[in-house]
DNA sequence: ATGAAAGCGCTAACAA
DNA sequence: TTGTTAGCGCTTTCAT
């Protein structure tokens, strides 16, 4: 940590030229060469950086975008991150890491603390939503980009969770299981009614007709969560499939198969949500329904981007379309490997 | 998006005081009770939330805090991540997420963009170092905290990760291993070159005396590299034991072993380094060198506070001892699970 | 092409 | 306790 550092009036100074000179030249803006030449020199010798703050505040522009979830922790939302992160880096935008908290009312003072102006913007994937929240985004005074369920007169990035709960559903049937079960996590969150939205409708479905299915709701999100809910589910019986709502909690599902002496996918199969890097190096690897996390993040991004820009087009949705990833929790013919 | 937010000087005219007065009541600091209330109204009734730049410039605190690391999606950093914002936010600290970069020369450019003052300290934990960079630190115009190898002059949280692989090590002996493996990542990256340096001197020791060690190199601290370098350490044959440079590494050796029909623990223990969750959900569950990622997190933002509060104290070099989580992927008497 | 000067929103030193 | 005023570092009119 060296001492303070040098101003533009400095090299101003230094150069001998003017103070909007100096700005003009290291901005390449109508600046003759030998001005230009003159000013990075004197730029140069001192080391000059230009200050962000001041430069924020003339311009009304922080060049900082920031990104909300309720838990950073969650692999989906760190994929996400990294995706807003590799589009706004090149872009000269940083990003600020924030918490929407676990309640809608902490989600709405996080929207509301956007006023100070410190960030140009905000992607932000709220775990539940209310009138209070969608008039807090509407009165935002920096574009909101949500990542979730598309609201009306909000910029969003969402996908279909209860389809994508569909192609599971699709593919259970298809490798010849009937009697399913479904690990939900909590209701009241935008995700888990989605989904169980999407299982009731898959069950309901004529191509269903006739055969078992039944859910077990989880209380949060999370292995733990899910082996709870596994064990209360598959302790009843007579199920050939479980459809969790993410991947966390169908490996925890097939932890409480493990204990209950089930194999995966012999006696049961199992399916997953978000297709994240756990699922694939879990075993057996999980089959799962992809989201397309990285690509919201990227598109949620590059929306807010547009924006901030300038900005006066319509309201944007992007959708990205769910798809389903095969891996061994749902094989056809399960060969155990581990025997010897 | 609504329109423009209302300044201090529009709530003193609405309050009918002025300008410093406005300022000092919103604080509290000495103003008289009436004084405090009239503006409280006339905020409240504009609206009005202080503009964070124009603070930040007067202040001279941008009362951000970056956190830069190679690749923010590493749950090691997700947790260091996570426990850095959880200290920093009851502060009304924003952390910024940056990106080192692979190379030491970005690294060093990333320091050195904090001359422009859009955060007030740095985190930051290295996968490489060298001279210009201790320099660069060391001249960084904000306070700059280091995690991972301790440098001279410069405040650090450290952990003994050499240590922590003659932990597993002495644990590979103890339960009757003899002849090890040792899966590193790259030896130039500082990581790679202290768990080399680990396991060369715990099988060094008189303890491990006559006993087989050897080393295979991965290209990268992944899944994919571990398995890579499993299979062709395996593949030499002779080994009863492989301890891996991080979780990932070992979670790949033991999808290697499983390719070659070794079982994990039966013919192969195996044990990482990290303890990251998902060698906690892991079938087998991983025994792995704990580095205290969080608590390093924890302890690294808890510095930089101290550092921006006020901060003329000595350099600071706080540690982290590594600890050995033991799980079934190098349990004693192995009972196959999955027999049925 | 260059210079002079205003002003972004705020806090703090100083005066009353 | 309250008011007046300077100024943080920068960009950008406006005049030359």
């Amino acid at each position: 940590m060296s001492s303070s550092r040098a101003t533009l009036i400095q090299v101003a100074e230094r150069a001998g030229v003017s103070l909007a000179s100096t700005s003009r030249a290291l901005h390449g803006t109508g600046a003759s060469p030998a001005m230009v030449e003159r000013v990075r020199a004197a730029a140069a010798e001192l080391g000059y950086s230009p200050d962000a703050t001041g430069r924020s505040l003339r311009m009304k522009r922080t060049f900082q975008v920031a990104f909300a979830v309720a838990d950073i922790g969650n692999p989906v939302y760190v994929e996400m991150l990294t995706a807003i992160h590799e589009v706004l880096a090149p872009h000269g935008y940083r990003v600020v890491v924030m918490s929407t908290g676990q309640t809608v009312a902490s989600t709405v003072d996080l929207v509301r603390s956007l006023g100070s102006g410190f960030v140009d913007g905000l992607v932000v994937s709220p775990l539940r939503t209310d009138d209070t929240l969608v008039e807090a985004i509407r009165q935002a005074p920096v574009p909101v980009v949500v990542i979730g369920r598309p609201l009306d007169g909000i910029d969003s990035v969402s996908t279909d969770s209860a389809a994508g709960i569909g192609l599971a559903v699709a593919h259970l049937l298809e490798i010849g299981r009937r009697r399913l079960g479904f690990v939900n996590g909590p209701l009241d969150t935008t995700p888990g009614a989605a989904r169980q939205r999407g299982f009731d409708a898959a069950t309901a479905d004529p191509a269903f007709a006739g055969e078992h299915a039944e859910t077990e709701r989880a209380d949060d999100f999370t292995v733990t969560a899910g082996l709870e809910a596994g064990r209360r589910l598959l302790a009843r019986g007579g199920l050939d499939a479980v459809v969790a709502a993410n991947d966390l909690l169908a490996i925890g599902v097939i932890r409480a198969a493990g204990e209950l002496g089930l194999t995966v996918p012999g006696d049961l199969a199992v399916t997953g949500m978000d297709d994240t890097e756990i699922g694939k190096v879990f075993r057996p690897g999980l089959t799962s329904v992809s989201l397309g996390s990285a690509e919201r993040g990227r598109l949620a991004a590059l929306l807010v981007l547009d924006r901030v820009g300038d900005g006066a087009e319509p309201v944007q949705q992007a959708a990205v379309g769910p798809h389903l990833v095969v891996r061994e929790s749902t094989a056809v013919a399960s060969k155990e490997k581990s025997a010897r």
